[in-house]
RNA sequence: GGGAGUUUAGCUCAGCUGGUUCAGAGCAUCUGCCUUACAAGCAGAGGGUCGGCGGUUCGAUCCCGUCAACUCCCACCA
């Protein structure tokens, strides 16, 4: 069959996808072999292939790859995550583009569209994946409301519920306005902010009101006057002697006249503001802890969409910045705005709805993390789970064991609703059904008629995600089966570190709560994805290509490369086009390979002197040697650099080297030992770079001569042997062609003109095996030994051996003579060095035997090259 | 404010815990070549006080201190 001119990458990714499938390569059934096992970072079922996914699961993709041609038996597991802010965002905004109001819904109506968008929407990923060429168990797709999966969620609520773990508590949280939801600490993103910093006179509760005299009030600078109506006090430094006289005295805040204590707290800092400052406990972090410790007040103004509520006197049902707006000017009228100051500060935004973010007391659920934590923690410092790069432990340490508790209860219908049951006195039993509820309400309250109601508010996506090594496999809702017991605890584990604690450290604590052990053996961090010019990809900044398109155009396998070329273990990826274009010269390069190769096909001949033995057992070593790298780079996960082997073994050691070297003459026939040696190196060089571009190396491993099996099961072969001896003979026939190569260009020799080529060596036998393919790389019709200089010739010094280029042609020998020239400067400028060294007592006493030893031989070369090269000089 | 990290060629990064695989790779640049697999290529070449300054050492890109710039995380002063 006639080989296309280029690799047709549409074609070929459909065809060997397909075949893959066809044959269940990716199927995993527990067996006696070593299970590798990796679950997939569950992406959000709302979500689009973008740069990071890419990133991710080409890793993900490359490390299942490598297990199952190890012959493990790889598992990955594919899934995805209901994302209940994001997708309830999604419906609600499909809804609203209908008219429909989410308000003006049931519950049990608004689930149902979210399912039918879910089914829809959901999963458009996982398709994306398998253009990536992911080669996931697709039968094994699992996704977090599964009906196993979300009973499961509710059974681990109830049962950390029973064992005092989770409790029901008013705390201050950070609250969406937008969403109308408690949001993580995690989710809020905090922004560098330009404000305004108001100063406000609060007059002394019993002084002379609206009057100038500063021994009348006092002023505190806030960011937020539309607050003051929940002022409960005035704080200020016990020490700062401002405002002594003032402690245990009354205030009146402005505008509304309520009547607040002054108090005195080290929490102020002095010198900050006019080291007067307001507190609100309804809305400030801290004002709030103020206010837990001096028994304060809590007056909250604020409705759960950001407008002022009853409780704020004025401006009742505005919105909080309007508000702020109106409050000033008003504030400013009546004389209580001293002055307004430009100030940046950090401020909270939601990172689902960009809303700032309101500080307010809610009553939700929570997790007491320090119950579980402690496992979690020691697993990692104690290194049973491995973090790479290592750098991401102390992160996990600090954050471990500073753990705050875990907010859980989300204001969303889109997800797994709270399993607890209220009466209309809000009493309440936590039970999987309303049956049992029931029998629970009527244990502890006596009550068998009460009308019961189950919480509106649902948990946390986190909370369903962080049982997922285990839940993928049942493991808790059905305990002890078959797979659970085979698969888990997982190998690795590969996801962003910007999750580290959103996911990783409680999957984690999940994992040793409920299986007892460590959910996976290593994790994997990889960088974030970047722009050319550092900035994080995202689809604000409209940074983030489309993959698809990407895909389409260079090919999976061009944009694998392109990903995995730049991206070193752990830091973040600078991502450029131009790693896509290198990807698909490379592509072309192996095609073309394969055209060479396939060229000699019909041409082969049995030969009995051939000089491609060398070569032959050459490469042989070599990809022993190579093999052995990676390996290494493997086992830290050093993927970038093991591709960078690869492609620099296929391209220059194979490509530019052995094919070159075993190429027999325009139209001769290839000796059949060396052109099955050849194809057995293709195919292996193919198998080692089959994780990384699966495609294009399937498609060569089939066209280099038709088999029955797939590369992507092909086991490795068993690891040959380095002939240590044709390693150190190659490098020194590397470096003899590429010098007189550099003399042919420096003499400007046309590539066609031959020449004569004189040896000068003391050890002609290191030329035995070589002498063959040298003549053919330097293009010399005749290699001969000599034992003098041959005049009129070119001279080339490799090591302490001469070369004579003879040609027919005058040539131009000055270029070559200034190298020599400057070889000799240089040698001699360093030989300078190596006998200040070894002169120095110093030196030779304290240094290694070896080390000295190194020098001695280093002196004694330099100086045998110098002879050689002043010799030549001499007398050229 | 606390913690972590980064700084090596024009760009992106290696450099495995002090001494010929120590100054490297890939892009980019320059010079020759349309040589019958490949111009998406071939053959060559140039390019770096290893952020600054001190210290330890016979010897420092590597270890220590310090300063500077950038990045990230945590906590946040209203």
């Amino acid at each position: 069959m006639e080989l296309s001119k280029n690799f047709e990458h549409s074609a070929a990714e459909q065809k060997w996808y397909k075949h893959w499938l066809d044959k269940n390569y990716f199927h995993s059934e527990p067996d006696n072999r070593e299970p590798y096992t990796i679950v997939i970072p569950p992406p959000n079922v709302t979500g689009v292939l973008h740069m990071g996914h890419a990133l991710n699961n080409t890793i993900q993709d490359i490390l299942i790859r490598r297990a199952r041609m190890q012959g493990k038996n790889a598992c990955w597991v594919p899934g995805t995550d209901h994302a209940s802010i994001a997708t309830e965002a999604k419906v609600v905004q499909m809804l609203r583009e209908r008219g429909i109001q989410k308000g003006s819904l049931s519950r049990e109506e608004f689930l149902k569209y979210a399912w039918e968008w879910t089914e829809k929407y959901g999963g458009i990923i996982l398709q994306q994946l398998k253009k990536l060429g992911c080669s996931a168990d697709w039968q094994r797709t699992t996704f977090t409301m599964d009906p196993d999966y979300y009973q499961s969620v509710i059974n681990v609520f109830i049962d950390l519920y029973n064992k005092g773990y989770i409790y029901r508590g008013k705390r201050m949280i950070n609250w969406d306005v937008k969403a109308k939801t408690a949001l993580s600490d995690e989710e809020v993103i905090r922004r560098e902010t330009k404000q305004q910093l108001y100063y406000l006179k609060y007059y002394i509760d019993g002084a002379q009101q609206n009057s100038d005299d500063p021994a009348n009030y006092v002023v505190i600078a806030t960011v937020r006057p539309e607050t003051i109506m929940g002022d409960t006090a005035i704080c200020v430094h016990p020490d700062d002697e401002r405002y002594k006289h003032l402690q245990g005295k009354f205030a009146l805040v402005p505008l509304i006249n309520r009547r607040i204590p002054i108090i005195a707290d080290d929490y102020v800092t002095m010198d900050f503001g006019t080291g007067a400052l307001k507190v609100t406990p309804a809305h400030d972090m801290n004002d709030n802890m103020l206010g837990q410790k001096h028994n304060l007040e809590v007056v909250d103004i604020l409705n759960e969409d950001g407008t002022l509520n009853e409780t704020a006197q004025i401006f009742v049902g505005e919105e909080r910045f309007e508000a702020r707006k109106k409050i000033v000017k008003e504030l400013s009228e009546k004389g209580f705005l001293l002055k307004t100051e430009d100030y940046t500060s950090e401020v909270g935004y939601s990172e689902r709805t960009d809303a700032v973010v309101e500080p307010r007391l809610s009553l939700q659920w929570w997790v007491e993390m320090k119950k579980i934590s402690g496992p979690a923690l020691n697993a990692v410092i104690e290194e049973e789970i491995k973090f790479y790069p290592p750098k991401f432990r102390n992160l996990y340490r600090h954050w471990m064991e500073n753990i705050k508790d875990w907010c859980i209860s989300r204001q969303l219908w889109w997800g797994h609703r709270i399993p607890a049951w209220f009466d209309a006195e809000g009493n309440y039993v936590v039970a999987a059904t309303e049956a049992e509820a029931k029998t629970m309400y009527r244990e502890k309250f006596g009550n068998a008629n009460a009308s019961l109601k189950q919480d509106d508010d649902c948990l946390d996506t986190w909370f369903s995600s962080w049982l997922w090594p285990f839940e993928v496999f049942k493991g808790y809702s059905n305990p002890g089966n078959l797979d659970i017991k085979y698969y888990y605890p997982t190998n690795t584990l590969v996801t962003a570190p910007e999750i580290i604690f959103f996911w990783v450290a409680r999957m984690i604590m999940a994992g040793y709560e409920y299986k007892g052990e460590k959910p996976f053996s290593e994790v994997y961090f990889t960088g974030i994805v970047r722009d050319k010019i550092g900035r994080k990809m995202s689809k604000q900044l409209g940074n983030s290509p489309d993959l698809l398109e990407m895909i389409d155009k260079d090919g999976a396998d061009a944009v694998r490369f392109g990903i995995m070329i730049s991206s070193p273990a752990g830091n973040d990826l600078m991502w450029d086009q131009s790693g896509n274009e290198q990807g698909r010269f490379f592509i072309n390069k192996m095609w073309n390979a394969l055209k060479l190769v396939k060229m000699w096909e019909e041409r082969t001949e049995e030969k009995t002197n051939t000089d491609d033995s060398f070569a032959v057992q050459w490469f042989e070593s070599r990809l022993a040697e190579v093999r052995k790298e990676i390996e290494v780079l493997y086992a830290d996960f050093r993927l970038s650099e093991i591709l960078k082997t690869i492609y620099s073994l296929v391209w220059d050691d194979f490509c530019s080297w052995y094919l070159e070297w075993v190429k027999p003459g325009f139209e001769q026939p290839i000796d059949k030992t060396t052109y099955t040696k050849t194809l057995g190196y293709f195919e292996q060089l193919m198998q080692l770079l089959h994780p990384f571009m699966p495609f294009i190396t399937e498609e060569i491993y089939h066209q280099l001569q038709s088999r029955g099996d797939d590369l992507t099961v092909k086991p490795y072969p068993p690891m040959p042997a380095t002939n240590a001896a044709v390693l150190q003979d190659a490098v020194l026939l590397k470096e003899v062609i590429t010098a007189i190569r550099d003399a042919r260009v420096k003499a400007q020799l046309k590539p066609r003109e031959t020449i004569k080529l004189h040896i000068l060596s003391e050890d002609e036998r290191a030329y035995n095996a070589i002498l063959g393919v040298l003549a053919k790389q330097v293009n010399a019709e005749t290699v001969v030994f000599t034992r003098q200089h041959v005049p009129d010739s070119i001279t080339v010094v490799v090591q302490k051996d001469k070369f004579f280029l003879e040609t027919t042609t005058a040539m131009d020998t000055s270029l070559q003579k200034e190298q020599l020239q400057k070889d000799l400067e240089y040698l001699k400028g360093f030989l300078v060095s190596v006998d200040k060294k070894l002169s120095n007592e110093k030196f030779v006493n304290n240094a290694k035997p070896e080390v000295v030893e190194v020098e001695r031989k280093k002196k004694a070369d330099a100086e045998a090259k110098i002879k050689v090269i002043e010799e030549s000089l001499g007398r050229g």
